[in-house]
RNA sequence: GGGCGCUUAGCUCAGUUGGUUCAGAGCACUUGGUUUACACCCAAGGGGUCAGGGGUUCGAAUCCCUUAGCGCCCACCA
């Protein structure tokens, strides 16, 4: 069957990927061959494809298939992740809309729509990630809730906290007003936001005096439990030991002393509201200080707040300035700029709250997850990352891994009685009621005497096992997938979750295997538009990944996304780049659709002009796999495709197939035609990875294949020596015919009309690639002289002067001036060759391979300079 | 405030340990061509003081110092 007249990427593209799922191309199960393994950082399940995951699976399609070209056992695990607060938001904006209220429900009942929300818009990422062509092995595709993964974490949470490393604490942490739940440090973005610093006046107890403190929270004043001043700051010696009162509430709070206290800043008083920011809450500690908490859990006040209790944080901000002014206790207002932290979930002003939590000690465990990426053991591409890794590893803070939600995995913390200390850690509620038994005495303890804790744990808490628990090695350690799989060899990724997830995934790893979870970490860059606006969908910059897939086919935005997308680099989005890459998708549909539409003639011998052809693209294809193993050994994906995009495009099509190319509508011989027929296989082969479905395509064009036959599961072309001197010449023919159609254009000759062509060189040896010369350049005669030839036009190339005798007159005067111009540069160039060896410290320092390179461009030139010479007083003189 | 990185052609980027004509690639652009696979084509061509300044060296895009601009990460200054 003959390849349609234009490719049409859509059919083609379900055909094939529908075929490869049919076979069972992408799945994997333990065998005796080497394994590959990627898994994939999932993505939120109810979450629909963007960009940012286009690219990054792009990439690790490219690596897969190249694996399983190279004959790896290659396993691509895919997932989702239940993303307990950005899935809990959606579920409970969703109840919002049918009116209904989360705190209406249960824990079951909310849990039951979660769910159903789950499974209706679970999954749609996965189907997106098809038309992409991932090759994911989808029968191993996980999800962080499943039974299997839900039991992993438990048993975790559980070990973890018997080794002592998970604790609960009563600590400052940060509150989301809006999901109403702690967020870890690492949730929570700091903006730089243009506020105010106001002066407020309180009042010394039982004198006139007053003292003024600056704040950027007046609204908290009510929560003040002292002011504090720096011991040492003489301007308030007076002050010490007295009261102040704290406009509005009227309550006395002791003037306390600390050097903490800045004496340069604002005024020199700081008022303390242990409460409500992580500074005050330590100078509380130290001083003993009360801590009123005037916040409800949605940051509007509580009745501490008096008259504005049940009003929102900022409302009373504003009113509560007002009410000072009026009393005379605002001194002044200053704008201020300051940092304030937001959510990264629901861009809410965070709120430090103090509350219990459960913390996982990191100190410890971090130290094998530093080592491993210092020694390499674990290796960061690009490795600029290290030093950031190594910054945050040394600075590691205990994880906060609670969070108010039910969307996830709930606590296995179960509590019998009322204490700080009532509750026991168990895998199961069975086993919590024996522990509690025993750790009470209490054997009249039963089951409905223990109450779960309500919180789940942090998203992250589930995702930092992934590389376990998709193949079980939390629950089974010693299954053979586990030990076949683990650990995995790369993980491609977005460098913002360097420390959410990559960072914890390695120390999991050696936590829980005494091993790493991957070797190899590609961290790629940020799409962003051509503005360099990070693509966003409040932005509304992002196109639609599967309206791009619709115009540009599969392949073509793959192509697009690689070309330019150098690891750790932001990948400034263009659609032209998509034009670029269905653009080449094209040229390798027409390539194949004129080789294979040839008719061969068996009866034909094969011209020189074809053998040396292909001789030559062979050792350019040689070439080529080696710049790709070091391509994609430097996980310089762009680079690759590069290599491949010219090789095809330039080398194939634009001197191959040329070369090769019967005369129009004769058959070509067929030696030729098989060679270049195997050269073609060779091509998709390569460019594969990054068009899967093209490739294929041909490749079943060009032959019936059986399924064990596909270009999917074939292998990677091996590579032999490169015949590098078969290379070289090869570029001076290519040059000699560069000169040749450059006289074309200038004289207007066209192509078809045919032109001799005299070389006149000093070995006389014919080179190899003549025949192509004759071909390329449509010359009636080519041949050797040894002298001159008079009234030609002429170029040089290297040391060799070429002739085209053209009928009727030559421009002698434009010849003339031409060969002074070449003259005259190479002159120049022999002249800064011969300073740099005529100075004696570059010829005493510079290494003999360098000299002797210096040395051969000054005889070359010389040649050059005596042939441009000889060629000028021919024409002068005639 | 601390740390890290970046700045090379109109755009996006390469440029290994300083050394071949090293100033590159792709795209874009200009000019010309095309009944013979592809205008998603072919050929030829223009275009950069390698951010500025200083230094080391026989030799610097490459190493060192410095200035400017940009980006990222970390940090509790009210």
């Amino acid at each position: 069957m003959a390849l349609a007249a234009k490719y049409d990427a859509k059919s083609v593209e379900e055909k094939w990927y529908n075929y490869w799922m049919e076979n069972n191309y992408f799945h994997s199960e333990v065998d005796e061959r080497e394994a590959y393994t990627i898994v994939i950082p999932p993505p939120n399940v109810t979450g629909v494809l963007h960009m940012g995951h286009m690219l990054n699976n792009t990439i690790q399609d490219v690596l897969i298939r190249k694996a399983r070209l190279h004959g790896y056992n290659a396993c691509w695990v895919p997932g989702t992740d239940h993303a307990s607060i950005a899935t809990e938001a959606k579920v409970v904006a969703k109840l919002k809309e049918e009116g209904i209220d989360k705190n209406s429900l249960t824990r079951e009942e909310f849990l039951e729509h979660a769910w159903e929300w789950t499974h209706k818009h679970g999954g749609i990422i996965l189907e997106q990630l098809k038309k992409l062509g991932a090759s994911c092995d989808w029968e191993r595709t996980a999800f962080t809730m499943d039974d299997n993964l839900s039991a992993s974490v438990i048993k975790v949470f559980v070990d973890l906290y018997n080794k002592g490393l998970i604790y609960r604490g009563y600590r400052m942490v940060n509150w989301d007003p809006e999901a109403k739940t702690t967020l870890s440090d690492e949730e929570v973005i700091y903006e730089e936001k243009q506020g105010n610093l106001y002066y407020l006046n309180y009042k010394i107890e039982g004198s006139d005096e007053s003292l003024t403190i600056a704040t950027t929270r007046p609204e908290t004043i009510m929560g003040d439990t002292a002011i504090c001043i720096n011991p040492n700051d003489e301007r308030f010696i007076n002050l010490k030991g007295k009261k102040a009162i704290v406009p509005i509430c009227n309550r006395a709070i002791p003037i306390i002393e600390d050097e903490y206290v800045d004496m340069e800043f604002g005024t020199g008083c700081l008022k303390v509201t242990p409460a409500h920011d992580q500074n005050d809450k330590e100078l509380g500690d130290k001083h003993s200080l009360d801590v009123i908490d005037i916040f409800n859990d949605d940051a509007t006040l509580n009745s501490f707040g008096l008259h504005y209790e049940g009003k929102d944080r900022f409302v009373v901000r504003k009113e509560i300035v007002k009410e000072l002014e009026s009393i005379g206790a605002l001194e002044k207002t200053e704008t201020h700029l300051n940092k304030v932290g937001t959510s990264e979930r629901t861009k809410a002003v965070i709120e430090p709250k103090l509350s219990d939590q459960w913390f996982l000690k990191m100190e410890g465990l971090a130290k094998p997850a530093l080592d491993a990426v210092l020694d390499k053991d674990v290796h960061l591409v690009p490795e600029k990352f290290i030093n950031t890794y190594r910054h945050w590893m040394e600075n590691v803070r205990d994880w906060n891994i609670s969070r108010q939600l039910w969307w996830g995995h709930q606590i296995p913390a179960y509590f019998y009685g009322n204490g700080k200390e009532d509750f026991v850690v168990a895998e199961s509620k069975e086993e919590a009621l024996l522990l509690a038994k025993e750790k009470t005495g209490n054997s009249a303890l039963t089951i409905t005497d223990l109450t779960q804790d309500p919180d789940a744990l942090d998203t992250w808490f589930s995702s930092w096992l992934w590389p376990m628990s998709v193949f079980n090695g939390i629950l089974e350690p010693d299954n053979k997938e586990i030990n076949y799989y683990y650990p995995t060899n790369d993980l491609v990724t977005a460098p913002e979750i360097l420390f959410f997830w990559v960072a914890r995934m390695i120390i999991a790893g050696y936590e829980y295997r005494k091993e790493k979870p991957f070797t190899n970490v590609y961290l790629t860059g940020i799409v962003r538009d051509k503005q360099r606006r990070k693509m966003s969908k409040s932005l509304g910059n992002s196109p639609d990944p599967l309206d791009l897939i619709d115009q540009y086919g599969a392949d073509g935005i793959r192509v697009g996304m690689l070309l330019s997308s150098p690891a750790g680099n932001d990948l400034m989005f263009d659609e032209d780049l998509c034009k670029q890459g269905s653009a080449f998708v094209n040229k390798i549909f027409n390539a194949s659709r004129l080789v294979l539409g040839w008719e061969v003639d068996a009866d034909i011998s094969q011209p020189k002009a074809s053998e040396v052809a292909v001789q030559w693209y062979r050792s350019k294809f040689q070439n080529a796999l080696l710049e790709l193993e070091n391509n994609y050994k430097k996980y310089r994906i762009s680079d690759a495709l590069m290599t491949t995009y010219k090789l095809i495009w330039d080398d194939f099509c634009g001197w191959l197939l040329e070369m090769v190319k019967p005369a129009y509508q004769c058959p070509i011989d067929a030696k030729t035609y098989n060679e270049v027929v195997t050269i073609l296989e060779d091509n998709l082969k390569i460019v594969h990875p990054f068009t899967p479905f093209i490739s294929e395509e041909i490749w079943q064009h060009i032959k019936e294949r059986t399924s064990e036959e596909a270009l999917i599961i074939s292998s990677w072309p091996e590579i032999s020596e490169v015949d590098t001197g078969l290379i070289k010449e090869f570029e001076i023919a290519a040059d000699v015919v560069s000169g040749i159609r450059t006289i074309r254009k200038e004289k207007n000759i066209a192509f078809k009309e045919t032109i001799t062509l005299s070389i006149l060189n000093h070995d006389k040896i014919a080179n190899i690639f003549d025949p192509v010369i004759v071909k390329m350049g449509n010359i009636d005669t080519l041949s050797y002289v040894e002298e001159k030839v008079e009234g030609a036009l002429s170029f040089r190339v290297k040391s060799n002067e070429y002739f085209i005798p053209i009928s009727g007159a030559i421009n002698v005067e434009e010849e003339i001036k031409k060969l002074t111009e070449e003259l005259i540069y190479t002159e120049g160039f022999l002249k800064s060759v011969q300073k740099k060896l005529q100075n004696e410290r570059f010829v005493n320092n510079a290494p003999e391979q360098v000299i002797t390179n210096e040395r051969k461009k000054e005889a070359d030139a010389e040649a050059k300079i005596a042939t441009l010479k000889s060629s000028l007083s021919g024409l002068q003189g005639g």
